[in-house]
DNA sequence: TGTACATCAGTGAACGCGCGTTCACTGATGTAC
DNA sequence: TGTACATCAGTGAACGCGCGTTCACTGATGTAC
């Protein structure tokens, strides 16, 4: 509540624009205050306008969530893309993907929770309309062609898709528990040692 | 609110009893509803006291969650403890661990989702009093040990406690994702080959 | 060139909600004299 | 045996909070005739 100039209305026709100010905002508040923080009165006092004119360009504030979410699972897909375009060979690709995979969580642990941390219930959102069918099974889908992509290099493993879920889970098991418990005492080599085994994909065992 | 008979209250010199009361009632609508459910107010409801009289007995909602997350904690590590009593060879009893806490997170995913699933910070509840270091130290630590004690059952870890952290991250992993994400088409063997990566162990890279 | 009108980008006040917590209290029961 | 008093187990009303959402509206700007 600042006592700033009054936020100037967009010119006719470019009502649209508030749209992305709304998303803008909605991204610093979640990076700023995780996703309790993005509520649509915050949004709109961030934009400088008032809450309902939020409802001419969102349904309601679980759209705004769904969006940010969406938004941050193209931004992993693409971290992990740049992972597996490094040299070496097919096991040193796969823990580059391994290494982006943590660090994306790592360096945006509230994106990273707004997407993996059960925050919303995508069965929910189905059920509900907020999001179709499509949307549910794309969701996520692109970061996880690229693992599967990086599994299959490896050339050991009969069942590529599970195998990548596999490497997904041992990923998010550290990602998501360095996030809610930082005071544990995590060994210094946890990552390595975690992407070793994970990576490690015994072909004898499968 | 039922129009039920009022509840007597309990004779002089055993308000301790309601302590009781409180607990049972605050498990019902976590099991029930999830950790959102259990609020100062619904817990008083349940139980047919009036919100005020909690304070007698807690010093306030966190410390109603935080002995909810004890006594999850407790009930994993004996369910861990159950699972490494079975016969067979270390790498059977391991997996018969690693299956323990997957069943455990299965049937009890709102208990499961207390404990693990970011509710509550213990570095804040920490700050604040809610909690001494050494109860943060103790959370959990039973459950860890057991795994730990399997892993080194084992003989193949050259860090008995980094190991058996690598093995409870994945398992959390999966238990956390099949929590948050029901709707995933999960691999039918998913978790057999989890536990396979997670105990296969390499030695030669450790 | 003027003017009535439609459109658009928002506003402002209000709704009911459940929440955690505080405060002063009540009414039954045991105990000391 | 009686009675004043302390203790105990709660009650009941109220506080302020921020929330999502609804409703009817305003005031500037472009457009058709």
């Amino acid at each position: 509540v600042s006592t700033s100039a009054p936020r100037a209305r967009n010119p006719r026709g470019e009502g649209r624009r508030l749209r992305e100010e709304i998303a803008q905002a909605a991204l610093d508040l979640l990076d700023e205050g995780g996703d309790d923080a993005v509520t649509l009165r915050a949004v709109a006092r961030r934009v400088g306008i008032t809450a309902p004119s939020i409802y001419a360009h969102y349904s309601g504030r679980d759209a705004i969530l769904l969006e940010l979410a969406d938004a941050a699972f193209a931004e992993l897909a693409h971290a992990l893309e740049d992972g597996r375009h490094g040299r070496g060979d097919p096991a040193d690709r796969l823990g580059d993907v391994c290494r982006a995979y943590l660090r994306f969580a790592r360096e945006q642990p509230r994106r990273y929770r707004i997407m993996f941390g059960g925050v919303w219930d995508a069965g929910q959102a189905l059920e509900r309309g907020d999001i179709t069918a499509e949307q549910a099974r794309a969701v996520g889908a692109r970061a996880l062609d690229v693992l599967e992509a990086a599994v299959r290099d490896l050339g050991t493993s009969t069942d590529v898709t599970a195998d990548a879920v596999v490497v997904w889970l041992g990923l998010h098991g550290l990602a998501h528990q360095r996030l809610v418990a930082p005071a544990f005492p995590w060994p210094d080599d946890i990552e390595d040692r975690l992407i070793g085994v994970l990576t490690g994909l015994d072909p004898a065992r499968t």
